[in-house]
RNA sequence: GCCCUCAUCGUCUAACGGUUAGGACACCGGAUUCUCAUUCCGGCAAUCGGGGUUCGAUUCCCCGUGGGGGUGCCA
């Protein structure tokens, strides 16, 4: 629960079903309605839609529960930690179907056919009020099944009566619920009840052709930015700019500044297209923007994980490499090749690079004639002095130093970019960079 | 089919009824004492169509068209 307690009578829900996947327009609606619980001082409630009961259940929601503490959406009651409005599953809350359900047939509104269970439609158009559209109006023609024939209630039903019992006051939803919202502010009254106030969120589409984001669609799962090492603040970031803008320009904006801006209807009626690219983008920014020690923090996992370690490097070394790679990552995604050679000697040969570094004259000459100099050199071995040093070297042959820069970059890392090369030089140190000239002059 | 909903650059978006229609991503070009994948500068690029209302419409209304959603004993 919330160390603070609310200051507002807001209290809004996410409430998916955990299908062993966490798509990113779920995690949008969650987010917005976060957003809207922390502008307001209210609550945000985490319901776990699970009456379908599957096997894997506790897997499934596992997956749930980590996306949405790694966008850091942390909820006031639900799973884990409690609540008084509980069970926050809807796998544990037969009784109160029951009795609601009983509330219905004695008032008429409930019966039986086919085995199942069935409401009774008023036959009035229900009016929406939406806090996005304004008021939507919209007749419920037909009765429509709540509880199956297996004893099962289903989706309008449960979704509703937990809403009346948790005391939601708005609900924030994507627009797919718009047109069966009608059949929601029917059984809210035949309860008696007055409808939440709603907000029906544009959806988010496929990059190209037709038809809303799916999980099959690339991007679509928030699991796979977790995967690739996204940082988890400009996902978020990211994800508030599809249907709502701050107004002012400004795009990347830290979290505490978005939700003192956000409000329901300041979101944007139509439906956004995902742009992948946008999305690295801003990741990459993210990551640059980082301070020193947190990017530390987040890039050591990452070289663990991928065995760059394995030799134990000093702290200090990990570190020096971390900092002149920073600036030119678009992504943590990219850290283990871009920066692997500082931690091993068996790094790769960019076949590419190769071509490029043979087309632009004799790499093996120039890497020979700096070595001769080099190991003569006794200066120290500091970016500032070697960049001195090699400026010298250059012009005593007349040629500029880029002549001998690609070619010895290449030779020592097998790349043709990288960060800074004085400070790659400085950093790897006089014997390993040594070491790698003669080995590949000698090749 | 019927119902609901939406409509500004390719994409995400901004613009009290009066702006040279702004920003961002992407793309293209240039610069940056060494690469570029960083950074900076520049360029391309939009009000869906037709009627109204108004001195004046991206903005308000209507009709089309197009998109999206719903129409399950799915959620």
């Amino acid at each position: 629960m919330s160390a603070v307690p609310p200051s507002s009578s807001v209290r809004v829900r996410f409430a998916p079903s955990p299908t062993g996947f966490f798509h990113i327009g779920s995690a949008r609606t969650a987010l917005f309605n976060w957003l809207y619980a922390r502008h307001c001082g209210g609550t945000f409630v985490l319901r776990i839609e699970d009456t379908d009961r599957q096997r894997d259940a506790e897997e499934y929601l596992q997956v749930l529960l980590e996306g949405l503490r790694w966008l850091g959406l942390d909820w006031d009651e639900g799973p884990t930690v409690g609540g008084p409005y509980g069970s926050y599953f809807q796998s544990q809350r037969g009784e109160i179907y029951g009795e609601y359900l009983q509330k219905l047939r004695d008032s008429g509104r409930a019966y039986d056919r086919d085995g199942a269970v069935w409401f009774r439609v008023s036959g009035e158009p229900a009016t929406i009020d939406d806090r996005i559209r304004g008021k939507v109006q919209r007749l419920e023609e037909k009765d429509f099944v709540i509880v199956r024939s297996d004893g099962s209630p289903v989706f309008h039903f449960v979704n509703v009566v937990d809403d009346i019992a948790m005391a939601i006051s708005h609900v924030v939803r994507g627009e797919d619920h718009l047109s069966n919202s009608s059949k929601h502010v029917e059984l809210f009254q035949a309860f008696g009840r007055t409808p939440p106030v709603y907000a029906h969120i544009p959806l988010i589409l496929k990059t190209n052709g037709p038809g809303k984001m799916s999980k099959r669609d690339s991007g679509a799962l928030i699991e796979e930015y977790q995967r690739r090492h996204y940082l988890p603040e400009a996902v978020r970031n990211y994800l508030c700019l599809l249907g709502w803008s701050s107004k002012n320009d400004r795009e990347i904006l830290p979290i505490d500044e978005i939700i003192s801006l956000f409000d329901l209807p300041a979101i944007n009626h139509n439906n956004a297209r995902f742009d992948e690219k946008k999305l690295a983008h801003m990741n990459g920014e993210y990551v640059r923007a980082l301070p020193a020690e947190e990017f530390y923090d987040h890039a050591l996992p990452i070289l663990r994980e991928e065995g760059l370690l394995a030799d134990g490097p000093a702290e200090d070394y990990v570190r020096s490499v971390l900092t002149i790679c920073q600036e030119k990552l678009r992504g943590l995604e990219e850290l283990p090749h871009f920066c692997a050679y500082f931690f091993r000697e068996n790094f790769p040969m960019d076949g590419d690079g190769r071509k490029k570094i043979l087309a632009s004259g004799d790499p093996f000459a120039r890497v020979e004639e700096f070595l001769a100099a080099i190991g003569q050199w006794n200066g120290e071995w500091a970016a500032d002095l070697l960049e001195q040093f090699l400026k010298t070297f250059a012009a005593e042959r007349d040629r500029n130093s880029s002549a001998y820069i690609h070619p010895l970059r290449y030779a020592i890392s097998g790349q043709t970019v990288g960060p800074g090369f004085y400070g790659m030089l400085a950093v790897l140190g006089r014997e390993r960079v040594l070491a790698r000239l003669v080995r590949f002059s000698s090749h």
